[in-house]
RNA sequence: GGCCCGUUCGUCUAGCGGUUAGGACUCCGGCCUCUCACGCCGGCAACAGGGGUUCGAGUCCCCUACGGGUCACCA
C-alpha cells in the first residue's frame, strides 16, 4: 500500500507551493487506494501549530482534500524521538560532542576563510576522556566519512553524492535535548510507514542526510520525489507578492477550487495536450513520475482563464451557493437561471459575476458619463419615453427574454428604428452604462415593472439638468 | 565558494534518433453581434551556446554559459 504524506511546518497558512505537493501527494495516495497523512513539523516554534493544522485543513477542506488518521504533531512525540536517539546512543552510532558554540563557530570561521565547506570535524567522535565541565553536549550521529549515498528519485533520477562532500557526523539532539528536523523527519516518516515521500526539491540535499538515519535506525528507505519549485513571473523564487499567499486568499479573490487545482496540477505536470482535468481525471492521470524536472512559473492569466472556464461550466445551484459568500442572494429570484447564464460567459472570477449581477437586480445609482454623452440625447430620450409607454400598454406577458425580444421589435418596426438606436439608451436605463449583457436578457431579468421604473427614472434624472 | 538540480515560443507544456517542432495561456487580426464578453477562424512566437556520437540529433555524451536549490544546536 502506498502512504504520503504533507509535512509542512506551521507557518499559519498554506500557500500555492504547499497545495501543490499537498495535491500531488493526495492523488497519488487516493490512485493508488492508500494513505495520505498530515504532519505538523513543529519541533522548533511550536507556539502555533495547532492553528496552522487547522488552517491548513481549512484550506484542505475548501479544496476537498482530506487526509487519513489524526494529525501528527512533532512536537507531541519528543519521548519517542528520545527513545532513538538513546538508542543509537548506547549502539555507538551516535555520540555527545561538547563543543561549545563559540568553538563551532570558531572553526567555521576558520573553514570559510581558507575556502573550505564548514563542517564538523569529529574532534568528540571517538572522545573517551573526561567531558569538559559546564558544557551541556548535543547528540552527533556518526554519518559515514567516504563512500556514495546513492538513491532513485522518481522525478530527477539516480542520485548520488559522495558522503565526504556532503556529510558531517551532524546534530540530532540540540543541547536542551530537543531533537533536530533531518533526524525526525526520518523517523516520523519510517513509524508512519510512509512509502512515498513528494516534497520540493529544496529538500533534496537534506536527502541523504535522512537516508544516514534511516541506514543507522535499521528502516526501509522510502521512495523520493522531489518536485521543482514555483518560480514567479520573473523567474525568481515566489513570494508573497506573486501568489504565495494564503491559499484561502484565493477563495476571497472569487477563485474556484478546481481552477486553482487544475491550475496547479498542471504547473509542473501534464498530460500530453489535456488543459483541463477535473478532480476525477486527474485521480486517473496523475503520476508524480511524469513530473517536469525543472521549475515553472506562476502564471496568473492561466489561472484565471481556468477560472473563467470553470464559472462557466458550473451548476445553477453551485453557482447560486458560491454567490452568497459574495452577498449576493438570488436563490428567490425568478429569472435566476437567465440572470446566471447571462453573466457566466463573462465573468473570471465570482467577484465579478457577484458584480454583475448587482448591476443588474439593483437600479443604477449613477449613470455612466461617457456613455450617456454617446448615446442619450433628446431623440434617446423621446424614444425611451414612447417605449416605456408601449410596454404598460402591451398585451403580451413579457416574462421571458423572447417575449421582451417580441415585443421591442414591434415597437422598432412601428417607429422605424434600428436595433443599434434603441438597444444603448435601453441598456444605459438598465445598468447605467453601455456594458451589459443581451438586453432583452436583462428585460426580463428585471422584469416589466422595474423597467419601466428604470426607464423613468433615467428620463426624470437626464431631463433635470 | 563546495555539492546537487535544471535549461523547447513571453508563460505552462508535448516530444521519448528521422516532425513543415504540436497544444494551451497572453497578444494581434477576422467572423459572429444590440454593447461587452463567450464562441469560431487565422496569425506572431521556441529547441541557451559549442563540441562530439550517428547516415540522421530538441531527443544520447562532454564542455561552457546562465538560472535555481542547499551547505545551522531553522524546518
Amino acid at each position: 500500500m502506498i502512504t504520503t504524506r504533507f509535512a509542512p511546518s506551521p507557518t499559519g497558512y498554506l500557500h500555492i507551493g504547499g497545495l501543490r505537493t499537498a495535491l500531488y501527494s493526495y492523488l497519488w495516495a487516493r490512485k493508488n487506494s492508500g494513505r495520505f497523512l498530515l504532519r505538523i513539523e513543529d519541533t522548533d516554534l511550536k507556539r502555533n501549530s495547532k492553528e496552522a493544522a487547522e488552517a491548513i485543513e481549512a484550506a484542505f477542506k475548501w479544496v476537498g482534500l482530506s487526509h487519513d488518521d489524526e494529525v501528527v504533531y512533532q512536537s507531541e512525540r519528543f519521548d519517542l524521538y528520545k527513545k532513538y536517539i538513546q538508542k543509537l546512543l548506547d549502539e555507538g552510532k551516535a555520540y555527545y560532542c561538547y563543543m561549545s558554540r563559540e568553538e563551532l563557530d570558531a572553526l567555521r570561521a576558520e573553514q570559510q576563510a581558507r575556502k573550505e565547506r564548514p563542517r564538523y570535524d569529529g574532534r568528540y567522535r571517538d572522545f573517551q576522556g573526561t567531558p569538559p565541565e559546564g558544557i551541556s553536549p548535543v547528540v552527533r550521529i556518526k554519518a559515514p566519512t567516504s563512500g556514495l549515498i546513492e538513491f532513485e528519485d522518481g522525478i530527477k533520477g539516480k542520485m548520488s553524492f559522495k558522503a565526504e562532500d556532503i556529510l558531517d557526523d551532524f546534530i540530532i539532539a540540540r543541547a536542551d535535548g530537543t531533537p533536530t528536523y533531518n533526524f525526525v523527519v526520518a523517523i516520523d516518516d519510517a513509524l508512519m510507514g510512509i512509502t512515498d515521500i513528494i516534497r520540493g526539491d529544496d529538500h533534496l540535499s537534506n536527502t541523504p542526510k535522512q537516508i544516514v538515519v534511516y541506514k543507522a535506525l535499521g528502516f526501509d528507505i522510502p521512495k523520493f520525489y522531489h518536485v521543482p519549485m514555483i518560480l514567479n513571473p520573473n523567474g525568481k523564487k515566489l513570494s508573497k507578492r506573486d501568489g504565495a499567499m494564503d491559499v484561502m486568499e484565493y477563495k476571497r479573490m472569487g477563485y474556484m477550487p478546481e481552477a486553482l487545482l487544475n491550475f496547479l496540477v498542471r504547473l509542473g505536470w501534464s498530460h500530453g495536450d489535456q488543459e483541463i482535468f477535473s478532480f476525477q481525471e486527474m485521480l486517473e492521470l496523475f503520476d508524480p513520475h511524469d513530473i517536469n524536472k525543472s521549475a515553472s512559473a506562476y502564471n496568473a492569466e492561466k489561472l484565471l482563464w481556468l477560472n473563467a472556464h470553470y464559472i462557466k461550466n458550473a451548476s445553477y445551484e453551485r453557482l447560486l451557493q458560491e454567490l452568497k459568500n459574495f452577498d449576493v442572494h438570488i436563490y428567490d429570484h425568478d429569472k435566476k437561471e437567465i440572470l446566471i447564464d447571462a453573466l457566466r460567459e463573462r465573468a473570471k472570477t465570482l467577484v465579478e459575476l457577484a458584480d454583475m449581477a448587482r448591476a443588474i437586480i439593483y437600479p443604477p445609482e449613477k449613470y455612466d458619463e461617457k456613455a450617456v454623452k454617446k448615446f442619450i440625447n433628446d431623440e434617446a430620450l423621446e424614444i425611451l419615453t414612447r417605449y416605456a409607454a408601449y410596454l404598460k400598454i402591451s398585451e403580451n406577458p413579457l416574462h421571458l427574454p423572447v417575449d421582451f425580444e417580441e415585443v421591442t421589435k414591434a415597437f422598432m418596426k412601428e417607429h422605424d428604428l434600428k436595433m443599434k438606436q434603441i438597444a444603448q439608451p435601453i441598456r444605459i436605463a438598465m445598468v447605467g452604462s453601455a456594458v451589459s449583457p443581451s438586453v432583452y436578457d436583462v428585460l426580463s431579468i428585471v422584469g416589466r415593472d422595474e423597467v419601466i421604473a428604470r426607464i423613468e427614472k433615467l428620463i426624470k434624472t437626464l431631463k433635470k439638468d
